[in-house]
RNA sequence: GUGGGUGUAGCUCAACGGCAGAGCACUGGACUGUGGCUCCAGGUGUUGUGGGUUCGAAACCCAUCACCCACCCCA
């Protein structure tokens, strides 16, 4: 038998016990966010082409060739979210909460689209779980973002991964240092990699995480970024390693770490683990105090992160299983589908957890209840609906009875 | 967009150019109304698709599609 319609290319489903999983970690997620005073916000998943384009960087891959662009039949153009960030800014200043207490804490949870060729860890539809933290300036509001993120991958059973820190500085010594690493590699640029090439001209920055051996030699002694921060980031970087001390969260400062999209300032951050394929970062995030006032709000500064679920899922999947079901009732013979059913609702509106046979043989029903992992087997035949008793079976403890059909509820309390 | 790899049963994979198979899973039976363990039986296939070479192709060649991995970039 062939399928004859397939999921489009990086699109897929999410099957159980894998939906399971994600199930659970969307709600660990939620609880650690709404207890750092997040509350969700929903936004669509289309904008406006323009919002992305100006926010995220005009140069930038995922704008230049990853968006799923299309023209609606007002001959708008509008774009599938690639990320969360602009349009959750796009909303803040939409509906004008710059009026309300900062800080505006908001998390969400969906889908997201990149063209590109999928790859372990990357689909064009991904999903991801972010925050986004408004009007909060101080250092305390980035180590606060970060904890939330160990936060919720302590809870959601993360263990093997590493958290890399680092400051790219703001609009005013960014650009001294781009103007520095340029010098640098000025006299080897025809040593480097073609794509280094490219970014030399685009992004110096991005040369500094270029995976060639040759390009990892050359950039050796590269001025470090954090060695040309203003005094004010400087402070602010060096304050946000304090806090994290004292959070006593443990973190790798790296001033390698740059990332790729234009609105970030100041911190940036990014969980990866080798558990993972090539695409190893997981979660990732990052200041971004230029962005309301781009998208024409009050100069506001502003923290977050994303974490991609398909690669927090894809370390965790050996935690996904089906649920185990409390009791399985099997049920043969004239009559009995109506008691099983009415035994069923009685034990599920107690939240129970419960399963029923759907003919067969008993034999092949009780063979189900044992797959689905049930505690107790019920049976009803023609003898027990005559009797008004169901049958009762421990599948743990290998133990058997007869009860009342109405106490049937009682057993499972045991 | 670039490079490499793989397409055979629901899943994991065998089969030198010579009858398409195994394990797992599934269903039934042994035990006619009682799970797990054991044994027996069942069988689903346009070998991704289209062409070519050949007496003969799952295998070789070409094309195409899909998937995987990696690069670029990113979560």
């Amino acid at each position: 038998m062939r399928a004859r319609y397939n999921a489009l290319k990086g699109f897929e489903d999410i099957l159980p016990p894998s939906s399971g999983l994600w199930k659970e970690l969307e709600d660990k997620a939620s609880r650690v966010f709404l207890s750092c005073g997040y509350n969700e916000i929903r936004v669509p998943i289309a904008e406006s082409t323009d919002l992305f384009a100006r926010s995220i960087g005009e140069t930038s891959d995922i704008v230049s060739k990853e968006m799923y662009t299309f023209m609606d039949k007002g001959c708008r153009s509008m774009t599938l979210r690639p990320e969360g960030t602009a349009p959750v800014a796009r909303a803040y200043v939409e509906h004008n909460l710059s009026i309300l207490p900062p800080p505006q804490k908001f998390y969400y949870a969906g889908p997201m689209f990149r063209y590109e060729r999928p790859q372990k860890g990357r689909q064009r539809q991904f999903h991801q779980v972010g925050v986004e933290c408004f009007g909060a300036g101080a250092p305390e509001a980035d180590a606060e973002v970060i904890y939330m993120l160990c936060r919720f991958l302590e809870a959601a059973g993360v263990r093997d991964f590493r958290l890399d820190v680092n400051s790219i500085g703001d609009d005013k010594c960014r650009p001294v240092f781009r103007q520095r690493l340029v010098e640098f590699f000025a006299p080897v640029k025809n040593e480097l990699c073609p794509d280094c090439q490219r970014r030399y001209e685009q992004n110096p920055l991005r040369i500094l995480d270029c995976k060639v051996p040759r390009c990892v030699e050359l950039r050796a002694n590269a001025p470090a970024i954090t060695d040309s921060l203003c005094d004010e980031c400087r402070a602010h970087y060096e304050n946000v390693l304090g806090f994290l001390d004292t959070l006593g969260i443990k973190y790798n400062k790296n001033p390698l770490l740059v990332r790729g999209l234009d609105y970030y300032t100041r911190t940036t951050f990014e969980a990866r683990s080798s558990l993972l394929g090539a695409q190893d970062a997981f979660a990732a995030g990052g200041r971004y105090d230029g962005l309301v006032e781009e998208f024409g709000g009050p100069s506001t500064p502003a923290v977050g992160f994303a974490v991609g679920m398909e690669r927090l899922a894809g370390m965790l999947e050996g935690n996904a299983a089906l649920p185990v079901m409390d009791a399985f009732i099997a049920y043969i013979g004239n009559g009995t589908p109506q008691r099983a059913l009415k035994l069923a609702a009685g034990l599920r509106e107690n939240g129970c957890r419960v399963e029923l046979g759907f003919g067969g043989s008993l034999k092949s029903q009780l063979r189900k209840a044992d797959k689905h992992g049930a505690r107790f087997a019920f049976i009803i035949g023609e003898e027990e609906l005559a009797s008004g008793m169901v049958k009762w079976k421990d599948l743990k403890q290998h133990t058997s009875g007869e009860t009342p059909e109405r106490d049937a509820g009682l057993l499972l309390k045991t």
